[in-house]
DNA sequence: CAAGTAGTTTAGAACGATTTTAAAGTAAAA
DNA sequence: TTTTACTTTAAAATCGTTCTAAACTACTTG
C-alpha cells in the first residue's frame, strides 16, 4: 500500500504537506523525532512546511495510529514512527531512546487491571546511564 | 526524621518555603501532582508561593532525590512522592496515574543493557482504558 | 550575639513549545 | 463547475517553565 492509501485509510485526505510527511515517516526505517526535527529535515530537502502545519499532521497521524508519540518527562513531544507494541532504553544521560523489540521483554507477572477498565497496551522503559 | 532533619540530609537548607512544601509531600500518602496542584493546595491552606520557588523547591527536591518526577507524554510536569521503584497504570481517557506496587510486576526476560551502560531502573506503565 | 556571605525567594520578564486565529488555498462532493 | 468542507499558513496567543535582579534569610565566622 502507497502512503497516498495510507492517508485514504485513515480517513485522511492526502494534501501536498500531508503527503510530504508521509514520505519521510512511514515505511521507512524507525525513529524518534521531535516536531522541529522533522521541520529541519523537510527543510533541509529544499521544501518548506509551516510548523503549526508539522503539529497538525502529526496530531492527526498520531490520532489516526500512524505514529505514536512516547511517553517522556521531557518537555518537547518525542514521536516513534515504531506503532507496534514495543519497548525503549532511555539513555538518562542524552535523552536518547532506543527501541527493544516487544518479543525481548517478557513479563511473568502483572497486576490485575482495575475494574471496568481494558488492558490497552503494556510498555517498559529501562533507563540507563554509563557506566563511571 | 522529621522534614527539617530530611532536608538538612538531603543538603537543603530548611527555608520556610520548603518546609511548608516538605509537609505537605513528604510522609503522606503518596501522590502524583503538578507544579500548580501544589500551588492550589498551598493556596487552600491560607498560604502564599511564587510558582518561581515552586518549580525551584520541586526541582531540588527531585535531585536530592525526596520526590521523582513521571515520564508522560502530557505538557505539564507531573512528580510522584512515591520514591521506590515501582510502576503505572495510566488511564488513558483521563490522565490519571495509579501506583503499581514493584513487587505486582515479575519481569521474566529483559534484554541486555548495551555495553558500557548500567540498568538505572525499569518502569512498567500498563495503559488502561475503560471498557465500552 | 554581630557582621559577613552564600544561598533563597520573588515578581515580573523572557523563553520555548504548542495551539489558536482568521484568511487564503485546496480536495472532494454535488 | 460550483459548492462545500477541510487544510494550510503567518502571526498572535497561550501555557508551562526558567531567568533576572533585587530583596531577603539562613548559616558561618569572629
Ligand atoms: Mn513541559
Ligand atoms: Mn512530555
Ligand atoms: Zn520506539
Ligand atoms: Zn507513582
Amino acid at each position: 500500500m502507497n502512503n497516498k492509501e495510507k492517508l485514504r485509510k485513515a480517513g485522511l485526505r492526502p494534501t501536498k504537506q500531508r503527503m510530504i510527511i508521509a514520505d519521510i515517516l512511514l515505511g521507512g526505517i524507525n525513529r524518534h523525532f521531535t516536531a522541529e526535527n522533522l521541520q529541519n529535515e523537510i527543510n533541509s530537502s529544499g521544501k518548506s512546511m509551516s510548523i503549526a502545519t508539522i503539529y497538525n499532521c502529526l496530531k492527526k497521524f498520531r490520532n489516526c495510529g500512524l505514529i505514536k508519540q512516547v511517553e517522556s518527562s521531557k518537555d518537547t513531544a518525542i514521536f516513534d514512527t515504531n506503532i507496534n507494541q514495543h519497548h525503549h532504553f532511555l539513555n538518562e544521560d542524552t535523552g536518547e531512546l532506543i527501541d527493544i523489540e516487544n518479543d525481548a521483554v517478557n513479563l511473568r507477572k502483572l497486576p490485575e487491571i482495575p475494574q471496568g477498565y481494558l488492558n490497552n497496551g503494556v510498555e517498559v522503559l529501562i533507563k540507563i546511564k554509563k557506566q563511571i
